[in-house]
DNA sequence: ATGGTCGGCAACCGA
């Protein structure tokens, strides 16, 4: 008679961010996403909707009955949907705005973990068009953002060492983030001062691009394109807006990053793609 | 070639 060691029992789990860019308005293609992909939670940014408005029924329908919110009127706007409970979530504001642009949830027993796992949606100030603090206030606000990421506790590591930070941090850090890391300099999204920023933020913070880790440079990695460009697909002139940071002991926990480049091409579709990391926890 | 396209919401703003 052979008797088992008990095992640890391990299971899968999917996350997944998403810039919707209006929840309301693209319900169908979240919808389709969410069948071909299933993950068990989701995180969107641009929401777009203050919290009355949110689509919560078709989001339940859909299985999702654990939800936290923090959206506002016509801007910004983010969301966790998840198919298990959570304990609790918390939202708090940058450069001292009322902006929706974070939340974070806490899972832990109620969905299964035996550790709880801190997941920070993060939507970052795009920082408008002329890449000069001084005369562009949206840039300005963009770098405060990125200084209060680098500064604030509340969005590092330490202390929870199992955590993500997840979203649409609107910078492209890295030379093969974007298209054309030449032509790119000047572009709000690449420059210097900002790649700088959000990689001392992420040190600083103790987070790991699992990303880059995955798919180390010189390959190419985009998440988001141009609206401007009706051949995007050809063109290919992609960023890396979308990021998924991990806390180090994570890593061993990552099977992998899954970039849904397709949804680019769907019918009216978002100009960023769902992220969708998958986890052996 | 310094434009181009989105969604929210009803003027342009933010991206």
């Amino acid at each position: 008679m052979t008797f088992w060691k008990s095992k640890e029992r391990r299971m899968k789990l999917k996350i997944t961010t998403w810039n919707v860019n209006s929840v309301r308005f693209r319900i169908d293609l979240v919808a389709k996403f969410i069948k071909a992909a299933r993950p068990d939670i989701l995180c969107l940014q641009e929401t777009k909707c203050i919290d009355d408005a949110f689509p919560l029924k078709r989001f339940k329908r859909l299985g999702y009955e654990h939800v936290a919110l923090n959206g506002q009127k016509g801007y910004h706007g983010v969301a966790v949907l998840s198919l298990r409970p959570f304990e609790s979530f918390s939202k708090r504001g940058f450069c001292g705005l009322t902006d929706s642009r974070h939340i974070s949830v806490v899972f832990g027993e109620k969905a299964g973990l035996k550790d709880p796992l801190t997941i920070h949606n993060l939507y970052v100030p795009a920082g408008g068009d002329m890449p000069d603090p001084e005369a562009n206030p949206k840039f300005a606000h963009k770098l405060s953002f990125l200084d209060e990421m680098n500064d604030c506790a509340d969005v590092h590591v330490k202390g929870r060492e199992r955590s993500i930070l997840l979203g649409d941090l609107n910078v492209a850090p890295r030379e093969h983030d974007v298209w054309s890391h030449k032509q790119l300099l000047d572009v709000v999204s690449h420059t210097p001062i900002e790649c700088k920023k959000l990689e001392t933020a992420r040190q600083k913070g103790g987070w790991i691009d699992a990303m880059r880790e995955l798919v180390p440079e010189p390959e190419k990695l985009y998440t988001w394109w141009s609206y401007r460009s009706p051949d995007w697909k050809t063109a290919d002139k992609g960023r890396r807006l979308d990021h998924m940071w991990l806390a180090p002991s994570l890593m061993d926990r990552l099977d992998d990053i899954k970039i849904a480049k397709d949804a680019r091409g769907w019918t009216q579709p978002s100009d960023h793609v769902p992220v969708t990391a998958t986890f052996d926890v």
